[in-house]
DNA sequence: GTCTATATGTTGATAGAC
DNA sequence: GTCTATCAACATATAGAC
Protein backbone atom coordinates (compact mmCIF):
# COMPACT_ATOMS: atom_id res chain seq x y z
CA UNK A 1 0.00 0.00 0.00
CA UNK A 2 2.52 2.20 0.66
CA UNK A 3 3.70 2.28 -2.94
CA UNK A 4 0.03 4.18 -3.91
CA UNK A 5 0.75 7.51 -5.10
CA UNK A 6 -2.26 10.01 -5.47
CA UNK A 7 -1.24 12.69 -8.46
CA UNK A 8 -1.55 16.09 -5.97
CA UNK A 9 1.00 18.33 -7.55
CA UNK A 10 -0.81 19.05 -11.05
CA UNK A 11 2.88 19.35 -13.14
CA UNK A 12 5.26 17.56 -11.50
CA UNK A 13 6.69 14.04 -12.02
CA UNK A 14 4.26 11.56 -10.49
CA UNK A 15 6.46 9.96 -7.80
CA UNK A 16 10.18 11.33 -8.14
CA UNK A 17 11.69 12.60 -4.48
CA UNK A 18 9.96 15.08 -3.26
CA UNK A 19 12.98 16.33 -1.24
CA UNK A 20 14.30 16.78 -4.73
CA UNK A 21 11.51 18.90 -5.86
CA UNK A 22 11.26 21.19 -2.85
CA UNK A 23 15.13 21.90 -3.15
CA UNK A 24 14.88 22.49 -6.90
CA UNK A 25 11.85 25.12 -6.58
CA UNK A 26 13.61 26.52 -3.66
CA UNK A 27 17.02 27.02 -6.09
CA UNK A 28 14.67 28.82 -8.73
CA UNK A 29 12.78 31.44 -6.18
CA UNK A 30 15.93 32.22 -3.83
CA UNK A 31 18.24 32.77 -7.29
CA UNK A 32 15.48 34.85 -8.99
CA UNK A 33 14.31 36.97 -5.84
CA UNK A 34 17.42 36.75 -3.51
CA UNK A 35 17.26 35.11 0.09
CA UNK A 36 15.02 38.27 1.59
CA UNK A 37 12.76 38.56 -1.39
CA UNK A 38 12.13 34.65 -1.68
CA UNK A 39 8.52 33.65 0.03
CA UNK A 40 7.95 30.09 1.30
CA UNK A 41 4.76 30.32 -0.29
CA UNK A 42 6.16 30.44 -3.57
CA UNK A 43 8.58 28.08 -3.31
CA UNK A 44 5.80 26.04 -1.92
CA UNK A 45 3.53 26.32 -4.95
CA UNK A 46 6.75 26.02 -7.63
CA UNK A 47 7.33 22.45 -6.23
CA UNK A 48 3.72 21.75 -6.39
CA UNK A 49 3.53 21.09 -2.82
CA UNK A 50 2.07 22.68 0.34
CA UNK A 51 3.82 25.66 2.23
CA UNK A 52 3.56 22.79 5.44
CA UNK A 53 6.49 20.18 3.46
CA UNK A 54 8.88 22.73 3.26
CA UNK A 55 9.01 23.05 7.07
CA UNK A 56 9.18 19.10 7.37
CA UNK A 57 11.71 18.69 4.98
CA UNK A 58 13.93 21.40 6.05
CA UNK A 59 13.11 23.15 9.35
CA UNK A 60 12.93 26.81 8.44
CA UNK A 61 13.55 29.20 5.65
CA UNK A 62 16.89 29.74 6.73
CA UNK A 63 18.00 26.57 6.49
CA UNK A 64 16.90 25.34 3.21
CA UNK A 65 18.88 28.78 2.26
CA UNK A 66 21.90 27.99 3.28
CA UNK A 67 20.92 24.70 1.38
CA UNK A 68 20.52 26.49 -1.55
CA UNK A 69 22.97 28.86 -1.58
CA UNK A 70 25.85 26.56 -0.26
CA UNK A 71 24.47 24.21 -3.65
CA UNK A 72 25.03 27.46 -5.79
CA UNK A 73 28.48 28.58 -4.72
CA UNK A 74 29.41 24.94 -5.23
CA UNK A 75 28.10 25.97 -8.70
CA UNK A 76 30.41 28.99 -9.40
CA UNK A 77 33.87 28.90 -8.49
CA UNK A 78 35.16 24.90 -8.32
CA UNK A 79 35.13 25.03 -12.34
CA UNK A 80 37.56 27.94 -12.48
CA UNK A 81 39.25 26.43 -9.00
CA UNK A 82 39.85 22.96 -10.70
CA UNK A 83 41.46 24.37 -13.92
CA UNK A 84 43.48 27.08 -12.44
CA UNK A 85 45.06 24.75 -9.85
CA UNK A 86 45.63 22.22 -12.43
CA UNK A 87 48.97 21.36 -14.72
CA UNK A 88 47.97 22.38 -18.29
CA UNK A 89 49.60 24.75 -19.93
CA UNK A 90 48.56 28.89 -18.77
CA UNK A 91 47.36 30.16 -22.32
CA UNK A 92 45.10 25.91 -22.52
CA UNK A 93 44.23 27.46 -19.18
CA UNK A 94 43.02 30.33 -19.99
CA UNK A 95 41.12 28.77 -23.34
CA UNK A 96 40.16 26.05 -20.57
CA UNK A 97 38.13 28.37 -18.45
CA UNK A 98 36.40 31.03 -20.71
CA UNK A 99 34.92 28.12 -22.39
CA UNK A 100 33.72 26.10 -19.37
CA UNK A 101 32.19 29.52 -17.77
CA UNK A 102 30.79 30.92 -20.80
CA UNK A 103 28.93 28.07 -21.26
CA UNK A 104 28.07 27.16 -17.71
CA UNK A 105 27.07 30.59 -16.79
CA UNK A 106 24.72 30.88 -20.31
CA UNK A 107 22.59 28.48 -18.97
CA UNK A 108 22.75 29.53 -15.13
CA UNK A 109 21.58 33.11 -15.96
CA UNK A 110 21.06 33.59 -12.23
CA UNK A 111 23.93 32.61 -10.73
CA UNK A 112 26.46 35.42 -10.53
CA UNK A 113 23.61 38.25 -9.66
CA UNK A 114 22.70 35.85 -6.59
CA UNK A 115 25.99 35.14 -5.28
CA UNK A 116 26.99 39.04 -5.33
CA UNK A 117 23.79 40.12 -3.87
CA UNK A 118 23.75 37.62 -1.05
CA UNK A 119 28.00 38.19 -0.32
CA UNK A 120 26.83 41.54 -0.23
CA UNK A 121 23.91 41.22 2.17
CA UNK A 122 24.76 38.93 4.34
CA UNK A 123 28.23 38.41 5.45
CA UNK A 124 27.64 35.24 7.03
CA UNK A 125 27.47 33.54 3.82
CA UNK A 126 31.22 33.75 3.91
CA UNK A 127 32.06 30.57 5.45
CA UNK A 128 29.21 28.63 3.51
CA UNK A 129 30.82 29.80 0.44
CA UNK A 130 34.35 28.46 1.90
CA UNK A 131 33.00 25.47 3.42
CA UNK A 132 31.23 24.82 0.07
CA UNK A 133 33.91 25.23 -2.03
CA UNK A 134 36.73 23.58 0.19
CA UNK A 135 34.05 20.64 0.67
CA UNK A 136 34.98 19.78 -3.06
CA UNK A 137 38.71 19.92 -2.43
CA UNK A 138 39.39 19.11 1.00
CA UNK A 139 43.18 20.70 0.91
CA UNK A 140 42.89 24.35 2.03
CA UNK A 141 42.19 25.79 -1.51
CA UNK A 142 43.88 29.49 -1.86
CA UNK A 143 47.58 28.16 -1.39
CA UNK A 144 46.89 25.61 -3.69
CA UNK A 145 45.71 28.19 -6.92
CA UNK A 146 47.73 30.84 -6.28
CA UNK A 147 51.08 28.77 -5.88
CA UNK A 148 50.59 27.07 -9.04
CA UNK A 149 49.91 29.79 -11.25
CA UNK A 150 52.74 31.78 -9.39
CA UNK A 151 55.07 28.94 -10.59
CA UNK A 152 53.45 29.02 -14.05
CA UNK A 153 53.25 32.82 -14.59
CA UNK A 154 57.00 33.62 -13.19
CA UNK A 155 58.54 30.66 -15.33
CA UNK A 156 56.74 32.13 -18.46
CA UNK A 157 58.20 35.74 -17.26
CA UNK A 158 61.66 33.96 -16.82
CA UNK A 159 61.55 32.39 -20.55
CA UNK A 160 60.56 35.97 -21.60
CA UNK A 161 57.46 34.13 -23.25
CA UNK A 162 54.93 36.08 -21.03
CA UNK A 163 54.76 39.43 -19.04
CA UNK A 164 55.25 39.43 -15.59
CA UNK A 165 51.84 39.45 -13.44
CA UNK A 166 51.00 38.47 -10.12
CA UNK A 167 48.77 35.36 -10.02
CA UNK A 168 45.62 37.42 -8.33
CA UNK A 169 45.70 39.65 -10.81
CA UNK A 170 45.62 37.32 -13.35
CA UNK A 171 43.06 35.71 -11.81
CA UNK A 172 41.03 38.01 -10.62
CA UNK A 173 41.26 39.51 -14.21
CA UNK A 174 39.97 36.41 -15.66
CA UNK A 175 37.28 35.90 -13.57
CA UNK A 176 36.17 39.90 -14.19
CA UNK A 177 36.07 39.00 -17.64
CA UNK A 178 33.95 35.68 -17.46
CA UNK A 179 31.73 36.50 -14.69
CA UNK A 180 30.68 40.21 -14.78
CA UNK A 181 29.14 40.41 -18.31
CA UNK A 182 26.46 37.83 -16.41
CA UNK A 183 26.32 39.33 -13.18
CA UNK A 184 25.27 42.84 -15.01
CA UNK A 185 23.64 41.23 -17.41
CA UNK A 186 20.35 43.56 -16.96
CA UNK A 187 22.16 46.52 -16.80
CA UNK A 188 24.71 45.79 -19.88
CA UNK A 189 21.51 44.83 -22.20
CA UNK A 190 19.98 48.21 -21.33
CA UNK A 191 23.18 50.34 -21.90
CA UNK A 192 23.95 48.74 -25.44
CA UNK A 193 20.31 48.74 -26.14
CA UNK A 194 20.07 44.63 -26.49
CA UNK A 195 17.48 41.96 -25.91
CA UNK A 196 17.86 38.64 -24.93
CA UNK A 197 19.17 37.37 -28.26
CA UNK A 198 21.67 39.98 -29.10
CA UNK A 199 23.15 39.36 -25.76
CA UNK A 200 23.79 35.67 -26.57
CA UNK A 201 24.92 36.85 -29.83
CA UNK A 202 27.37 39.35 -27.67
CA UNK A 203 28.41 36.30 -25.61
CA UNK A 204 29.21 33.94 -28.94
CA UNK A 205 31.38 36.59 -30.06
CA UNK A 206 32.86 36.93 -26.41
CA UNK A 207 33.87 32.72 -26.64
CA UNK A 208 36.04 33.20 -29.51
CA UNK A 209 37.59 36.60 -28.87
CA UNK A 210 38.00 36.49 -25.13
CA UNK A 211 40.84 34.16 -24.57
CA UNK A 212 43.40 35.85 -27.46
CA UNK A 213 41.94 39.32 -26.01
CA UNK A 214 43.35 38.26 -22.58
CA UNK A 215 46.79 36.23 -23.75
CA UNK A 216 47.35 39.23 -26.10
CA UNK A 217 47.63 41.55 -22.45
CA UNK A 218 49.65 38.98 -21.18
CA UNK A 219 52.59 39.31 -23.98
CA UNK A 220 56.00 40.71 -23.41
CA UNK B 1 10.44 80.21 16.70
CA UNK B 2 10.19 78.54 13.58
CA UNK B 3 14.04 78.62 14.18
CA UNK B 4 14.31 77.11 17.14
CA UNK B 5 15.35 73.87 17.15
CA UNK B 6 15.81 70.39 19.76
CA UNK B 7 18.37 68.29 19.43
CA UNK B 8 16.56 65.22 19.17
CA UNK B 9 19.06 62.62 17.41
CA UNK B 10 21.75 62.32 19.25
CA UNK B 11 24.30 61.72 16.90
CA UNK B 12 23.51 64.12 13.65
CA UNK B 13 24.17 67.29 12.64
CA UNK B 14 22.16 69.82 15.01
CA UNK B 15 20.06 71.25 12.55
CA UNK B 16 20.44 70.13 8.88
CA UNK B 17 17.30 69.16 6.44
CA UNK B 18 15.54 66.07 8.09
CA UNK B 19 14.98 64.42 4.54
CA UNK B 20 18.21 64.84 3.46
CA UNK B 21 19.07 63.11 6.76
CA UNK B 22 16.63 60.42 6.05
CA UNK B 23 17.98 60.00 2.94
CA UNK B 24 21.49 59.16 3.70
CA UNK B 25 20.33 56.87 6.20
CA UNK B 26 18.34 54.81 3.94
CA UNK B 27 20.95 54.95 1.46
CA UNK B 28 23.10 53.29 3.68
CA UNK B 29 20.43 50.51 4.95
CA UNK B 30 19.35 49.48 1.52
CA UNK B 31 22.88 49.66 -0.03
CA UNK B 32 24.12 47.11 2.60
CA UNK B 33 20.82 45.14 2.99
CA UNK B 34 19.42 45.36 -0.44
CA UNK B 35 15.74 46.43 -0.88
CA UNK B 36 14.19 43.60 0.26
CA UNK B 37 16.30 43.00 2.86
CA UNK B 38 15.77 46.65 4.46
CA UNK B 39 13.86 47.13 7.24
CA UNK B 40 12.17 50.89 7.89
CA UNK B 41 12.75 51.05 11.32
CA UNK B 42 16.70 50.27 10.47
CA UNK B 43 16.17 53.11 8.85
CA UNK B 44 14.93 55.22 11.15
CA UNK B 45 17.66 54.38 13.71
CA UNK B 46 19.89 55.44 11.29
CA UNK B 47 18.59 58.72 10.66
CA UNK B 48 17.85 59.31 14.21
CA UNK B 49 14.18 59.96 13.98
CA UNK B 50 11.26 58.33 13.99
CA UNK B 51 9.69 55.38 11.82
CA UNK B 52 6.46 57.60 11.52
CA UNK B 53 8.70 60.37 10.15
CA UNK B 54 10.06 58.22 6.98
CA UNK B 55 6.33 58.03 5.93
CA UNK B 56 5.60 61.40 6.34
CA UNK B 57 8.28 62.67 3.89
CA UNK B 58 8.02 59.74 1.79
CA UNK B 59 5.05 57.59 1.42
CA UNK B 60 6.22 54.08 1.31
CA UNK B 61 9.16 51.92 1.16
CA UNK B 62 9.16 51.06 -2.62
CA UNK B 63 8.65 55.01 -3.33
CA UNK B 64 11.93 55.74 -0.42
CA UNK B 65 13.75 52.31 -2.17
CA UNK B 66 13.31 53.86 -5.78
CA UNK B 67 14.68 57.60 -4.72
CA UNK B 68 17.55 55.61 -3.25
CA UNK B 69 18.07 53.24 -6.25
CA UNK B 70 18.23 56.35 -8.33
CA UNK B 71 20.64 58.26 -6.80
CA UNK B 72 22.70 54.96 -6.62
CA UNK B 73 21.98 53.99 -10.59
CA UNK B 74 23.59 57.34 -11.54
CA UNK B 75 26.14 57.41 -9.73
CA UNK B 76 27.66 53.86 -11.29
CA UNK B 77 27.30 54.72 -14.58
CA UNK B 78 27.76 58.17 -15.75
CA UNK B 79 30.78 58.18 -14.97
CA UNK B 80 32.15 55.00 -17.56
CA UNK B 81 29.72 56.75 -20.15
CA UNK B 82 30.74 60.26 -20.13
CA UNK B 83 34.35 59.86 -20.66
CA UNK B 84 33.40 57.13 -23.54
CA UNK B 85 31.55 59.40 -24.99
CA UNK B 86 34.06 62.30 -24.79
CA UNK B 87 36.09 62.63 -27.69
CA UNK B 88 39.61 62.14 -25.93
CA UNK B 89 42.23 59.63 -27.59
CA UNK B 90 41.36 56.05 -26.93
CA UNK B 91 44.51 55.47 -24.57
CA UNK B 92 43.41 58.71 -22.78
CA UNK B 93 39.92 56.77 -22.31
CA UNK B 94 41.01 53.82 -20.78
CA UNK B 95 43.08 55.72 -18.59
CA UNK B 96 40.57 57.80 -17.20
CA UNK B 97 38.16 55.67 -16.92
CA UNK B 98 40.50 53.43 -14.86
CA UNK B 99 41.67 56.06 -12.66
CA UNK B 100 37.78 57.13 -11.90
CA UNK B 101 36.14 54.06 -11.32
CA UNK B 102 39.03 52.60 -9.05
CA UNK B 103 38.69 55.94 -6.93
CA UNK B 104 35.20 56.21 -6.43
CA UNK B 105 34.11 52.25 -5.83
CA UNK B 106 37.02 52.24 -3.67
CA UNK B 107 34.64 54.96 -1.52
CA UNK B 108 31.35 53.13 -2.43
CA UNK B 109 32.40 49.78 -1.35
CA UNK B 110 27.98 48.61 -1.53
CA UNK B 111 27.54 50.20 -4.65
CA UNK B 112 28.12 47.48 -7.31
CA UNK B 113 26.49 44.61 -5.62
CA UNK B 114 23.65 46.79 -4.59
CA UNK B 115 23.10 47.73 -8.60
CA UNK B 116 23.19 43.99 -9.42
CA UNK B 117 21.39 42.59 -6.94
CA UNK B 118 18.73 44.95 -7.41
CA UNK B 119 18.59 44.41 -11.32
CA UNK B 120 18.69 40.88 -10.85
CA UNK B 121 15.76 40.75 -8.42
CA UNK B 122 13.73 43.45 -9.35
CA UNK B 123 13.84 43.61 -12.96
CA UNK B 124 11.38 46.36 -12.93
CA UNK B 125 14.16 48.51 -11.46
CA UNK B 126 15.62 49.09 -15.41
CA UNK B 127 13.24 51.60 -16.53
CA UNK B 128 14.54 53.67 -13.31
CA UNK B 129 17.94 52.90 -14.16
CA UNK B 130 17.62 53.67 -17.58
CA UNK B 131 16.02 57.04 -16.31
CA UNK B 132 18.23 58.37 -14.15
CA UNK B 133 20.71 58.12 -16.47
CA UNK B 134 19.79 59.34 -19.29
CA UNK B 135 18.22 62.08 -17.04
CA UNK B 136 21.82 63.31 -16.56
CA UNK B 137 22.59 63.42 -20.34
CA UNK B 138 19.08 64.04 -22.35
CA UNK B 139 20.16 62.16 -25.55
CA UNK B 140 19.32 58.97 -26.25
CA UNK B 141 22.83 57.12 -24.10
CA UNK B 142 23.26 54.28 -25.81
CA UNK B 143 23.92 55.30 -29.65
CA UNK B 144 26.19 58.65 -28.42
CA UNK B 145 28.82 56.19 -26.37
CA UNK B 146 28.68 53.69 -29.01
CA UNK B 147 28.99 55.91 -32.26
CA UNK B 148 32.03 57.70 -30.42
CA UNK B 149 33.80 54.20 -29.71
CA UNK B 150 32.93 52.68 -33.04
CA UNK B 151 34.57 55.25 -35.07
CA UNK B 152 37.26 55.76 -33.04
CA UNK B 153 38.32 51.82 -32.48
CA UNK B 154 37.42 51.23 -36.56
CA UNK B 155 39.87 54.48 -37.06
CA UNK B 156 42.83 53.11 -34.73
CA UNK B 157 42.33 49.77 -36.52
CA UNK B 158 42.48 51.56 -39.90
CA UNK B 159 45.58 53.31 -38.85
CA UNK B 160 46.63 49.93 -37.68
CA UNK B 161 47.89 50.99 -34.12
CA UNK B 162 44.95 49.23 -32.91
CA UNK B 163 43.34 45.25 -33.27
CA UNK B 164 39.82 45.58 -34.76
CA UNK B 165 37.31 45.34 -31.61
CA UNK B 166 33.67 45.60 -31.49
CA UNK B 167 32.96 48.32 -29.34
CA UNK B 168 30.51 46.93 -27.37
CA UNK B 169 33.32 44.29 -26.10
CA UNK B 170 35.44 46.98 -25.75
CA UNK B 171 33.42 48.86 -23.09
CA UNK B 172 32.01 45.39 -21.31
CA UNK B 173 35.31 43.98 -21.20
CA UNK B 174 36.70 47.58 -19.19
CA UNK B 175 33.87 47.94 -17.37
CA UNK B 176 34.16 44.19 -16.48
CA UNK B 177 37.73 44.36 -15.40
CA UNK B 178 37.01 47.97 -13.19
CA UNK B 179 33.52 46.63 -11.51
CA UNK B 180 34.08 43.41 -10.73
CA UNK B 181 36.47 43.18 -8.15
CA UNK B 182 34.27 45.50 -6.50
CA UNK B 183 30.87 43.62 -6.75
CA UNK B 184 32.76 40.40 -5.81
CA UNK B 185 35.22 41.73 -3.29
CA UNK B 186 33.85 39.14 -0.44
CA UNK B 187 34.39 36.79 -2.49
CA UNK B 188 37.86 37.29 -3.86
CA UNK B 189 39.16 38.77 -0.02
CA UNK B 190 38.04 34.47 0.94
CA UNK B 191 39.39 33.58 -2.45
CA UNK B 192 42.80 35.01 -2.21
CA UNK B 193 42.80 35.29 1.78
CA UNK B 194 43.03 38.87 1.37
CA UNK B 195 41.69 41.04 4.65
CA UNK B 196 40.60 44.81 3.61
CA UNK B 197 44.02 46.25 3.71
CA UNK B 198 45.03 43.37 1.37
CA UNK B 199 42.27 44.41 -0.64
CA UNK B 200 43.03 47.66 -0.66
CA UNK B 201 46.44 47.09 -1.65
CA UNK B 202 45.50 44.84 -4.40
CA UNK B 203 43.44 47.40 -6.06
CA UNK B 204 46.45 49.85 -5.63
CA UNK B 205 48.59 47.39 -7.84
CA UNK B 206 45.78 47.41 -10.56
CA UNK B 207 45.40 51.58 -10.89
CA UNK B 208 48.78 51.14 -11.92
CA UNK B 209 48.29 48.27 -14.01
CA UNK B 210 44.94 47.72 -15.65
CA UNK B 211 44.98 50.43 -18.00
CA UNK B 212 48.30 49.22 -19.42
CA UNK B 213 47.57 45.95 -19.45
CA UNK B 214 44.33 46.64 -21.13
CA UNK B 215 46.14 48.45 -24.06
CA UNK B 216 48.18 45.52 -24.70
CA UNK B 217 45.40 43.21 -25.30
CA UNK B 218 44.41 45.82 -28.14
CA UNK B 219 47.53 45.99 -29.99
CA UNK B 220 47.76 45.11 -33.29
C1' DG C 1 4.31 12.11 4.07
C1' DT C 2 1.06 15.37 2.99
C1' DC C 3 -2.66 18.15 3.85
C1' DT C 4 -5.77 22.21 6.20
C1' DA C 5 -6.13 25.34 9.65
C1' DT C 6 -4.12 28.30 12.85
C1' DA C 7 -0.79 30.45 15.92
C1' DT C 8 3.07 33.58 16.34
C1' DG C 9 5.94 37.11 15.04
C1' DT C 10 7.45 40.96 11.98
C1' DT C 11 6.87 44.88 9.29
C1' DG C 12 4.97 48.59 6.73
C1' DA C 13 1.74 51.99 7.41
C1' DT C 14 -1.68 55.16 9.85
C1' DA C 15 -4.06 57.97 13.70
C1' DG C 16 -3.74 61.41 16.53
C1' DA C 17 -1.38 64.12 20.41
C1' DC C 18 1.99 67.66 20.84
C1' DG D 1 7.40 68.41 11.80
C1' DT D 2 8.00 65.02 15.09
C1' DC D 3 6.55 61.90 18.35
C1' DT D 4 3.89 57.55 20.67
C1' DA D 5 0.76 54.12 20.13
C1' DT D 6 -1.65 51.05 17.30
C1' DC D 7 -3.49 48.74 13.15
C1' DA D 8 -3.66 45.69 9.35
C1' DA D 9 -1.26 42.71 6.43
C1' DC D 10 1.75 39.43 5.59
C1' DA D 11 5.22 35.54 6.31
C1' DT D 12 7.10 31.98 8.90
C1' DA D 13 6.25 28.33 11.64
C1' DT D 14 3.42 24.78 14.17
C1' DA D 15 -0.69 21.64 15.42
C1' DG D 16 -3.15 18.11 14.30
C1' DA D 17 -6.23 15.37 11.03
C1' DC D 18 -5.73 12.01 7.42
Amino acid sequence: MKELRKPKAPAAEPDGQTEQRILDAAHAVFLRRGTAGARMQDIAAEAGVNQALLHYYFRSKARLSEAVFRHAAAQLLPTVIHVMASDEELEQKVAHVVTLELDHLSRTPYLPGYIISELTHHPERLRQLLSAVTGMTPEDIRPRVITTLRRQLSAAARAGTMRPIEPEQFMVNLMSLCIFPFAARPMLEALLGMNDRGFEQFIDRRRKELAPFFLRALRP
